[in-house]
DNA sequence: GATTGACCTAAACTATTGTTGAGGTTGTAG
DNA sequence: CTACAACCTCAACAATAGTTTAGGTCAATC
């Protein structure tokens, strides 16, 4: 969990945003900030003091990569996606949607497995079929004898 | 993805295990089996050579943590999970049932969230509604002005 | 003009889940 | 008896996703 960022003295007329304040307002740290940037997920500017400026649009941004993480999606995959978004304006509803199809598809596999691997584990694991014939969680080299391919443990 | 185990030359009557049979039939690689055991998960014995033993059980321990793997738990949380079944005799069908009933649970947790996510970010990231009143995804901190609680992300 | 809070960089550290490699031993086959 | 596959230990390395620390700067306030 990110350290609960105190929201900084709020500057006058913020049309860009300080690293503390995209912090605060996003729920995310500091450092994890730094961290995202370093990887290319987000960019900023600087000030006249080498302090970096944001762009409001970070904030959905950095929303949309927590999203896209939360659907299990490795920061990497985040960071190809949003290279997909346009580079030179900024994103439209339209751009976030293909993004959103994207990867609801990816959740919606990531349910389909997990909803699978559920049913058989309730089937299977407490069901007491030690039997091998009956229990897919059986290993089935072990009905096949000492050879034939590696095993697979649930493998879809 | 563990690297493919040749499985040794089948001893001639294999009551119990070596590392390297238990890692053909189960679908892990030896070097899994090792880190499982100095993390506690699985045990052995040693033959006169010092070589790892395994009982048969060792196959489906293993399948059962390979499959909690699979609902995200972690390691450390399986091993508590396999700490909680009878030391001193083989698990019997009713054990392995109390803990695919925990396991169940959790696997029913994740799917619920992924799935709220899934309609979240359906409704949400793609539907072009940058009003702040209406997206569930805009950081309402934004709408409080500068003060309440730190932004909460699709905190649930 | 000093203090204080927010900021900067770079490097080291954390946790998880293993894999890889070096250097040495065991066990089975020919 | 020799070779070779499988095994052993210990240590280092890997990827992911950051956090922490050290040492220093910047900006606003008293």
């Amino acid at each position: 969990m990110p350290t609960e960022e105190k929201a900084p003295k709020p500057r006058p007329f913020p049309r860009d945003l300080s690293v503390g304040e995209v912090a605060a307002r996003s729920g995310v740290a500091v450092s994890a900030l730094h961290f995202y940037e370093r990887q290319g997920l987000i960019r900023s500017w600087r000030s006249q003091g080498n302090q970096r400026r944001y762009p409001r649009e970070v904030l959905r941004r950095v929303a949309v990569i927590k999203i896209a993480q939360r659907t299990g999606i490795p920061l990497a995959s985040i960071k190809q996606a949003l290279a997909a978004l346009p580079n030179e304006r900024t994103p439209t509803a339209d751009d976030w949607k293909r993004l959103s199809e994207e990867w609801r598809e990816e959740l919606n596999e990531r349910i389909r497995k997990l909803t699978q691997l559920r049913d058989r584990l309730t089937g299977c694991i407490g069901c007491g079929c030690l039997s091998v014939r009956e229990c897919p969680l059986r290993n089935p080299y072990d009905e096949l004898g000492h050879e034939g391919p590696g095993a697979r443990l649930l493998e879809d």
